[in-house]
DNA sequence: ACATTTTACCCCACTTTTCCCCACTTTCCT
DNA sequence: AGGAAAGTGGGGAAAAGTGGGGTAAAATGT
């Protein structure tokens, strides 16, 4: 199981190609075969899942009943915005383009692990997400934590 | 389990590196691997968990259903700035940058053990948080341990 | 169907950063 | 007092990050 953490600002060059960061490619599972499947993320990013990871998520929405309408439409949309993509010798992705333009990526990414997928942003529609919140991570985490006191959090 | 006790002033090195302080160095379990998760903690300082400890919070963020979007900002917040960090031979962090920068973190380092964790701050900054606080230990005490007297604190 | 253009993918190369190892000094403990 | 452990410093090999060219495959147009 993955448990990816931490964040880099990487280029893109001219081709839409992006190294991993090697702190998270070091949380890659041999399982992943050097492939991610890159999704379009929830808010204005990309999500990357290891191959292995990507699976069990698709395990869950495969036993969801499509019974409904609204899940069917959030499982189209998770699946045409999602593509395999296999890393290059030099531990690279190749980003598609559709995706690149969802989420207005560059030539600079900024990527941050998250468990068990990795997300891509662009570095400056980062920083406006994190300032269009008005509260401290302290007040945040307090509230989130405090939710849950019970499983002692932190 | 860790249990982290007592405080230390430590030099950092041009290079990023500190020793953990020996005391806190024996409270570290062998299935900590040798390996800390550096966090960005609360208040301005940095949370060092060793592997083993780190893992157990971890479980419980994963556990937390994503779908709520406050749910969403703390964990990558909470990502965003772990890092996985193995001592050296001589049992040495070598803190990564960001996180210095946020902590304010330069020359030296103010250690605190506090249970499952170890706290690293600006001496200076951690001077500032205690004479912030008007309220006496004796008066904090009293009421943090008078809300919990049904559990027997103390 | 074929030629032409575009895209994908492998390989090689250069620069910078990281990390591993060795070494010296000081403090602690018996 | 002596030995061991703790605290601090620095050099060099290895890995990471970035860029670019060449060939093969795919897409496009006539």
């Amino acid at each position: 199981m993955s448990s990816f953490k931490g964040s880099d600002n990487y280029i893109v060059d001219a081709k839409g190609r992006v190294s991993i960061p090697s702190k998270m490619r070091r949380n890659i599972e041999p399982a992943a075969n050097q492939t991610f499947v890159v999704a379009r993320g929830l808010e204005k990013c990309l999500y990357a899942y290891p191959l292995d990871e990507w699976e069990r998520l698709e395990t869950t929405i495969r036993d969801m009943p499509q019974s409904n309408e609204k899940d069917r439409f959030f499982v189209r949309m998770l699946m045409q915005w999602s593509e395999e993509v296999k890393l290059d010798g030099q531990y690279r992705l190749l980003l598609p383009r559709a995706l690149m333009d969802f989420a207005e990526i560059e030539h600079e990414v900024f990527f941050i692990g998250v468990l068990d997928h990795i997300e891509l942003w662009n570095p400056n529609n980062f920083k406006k997400y994190i300032d269009s919140k008005r509260e401290s991570y302290e007040r945040v985490a307090e509230h989130v934590i405090g939710a849950r006191r019970q499983d002692s959090v932190l």
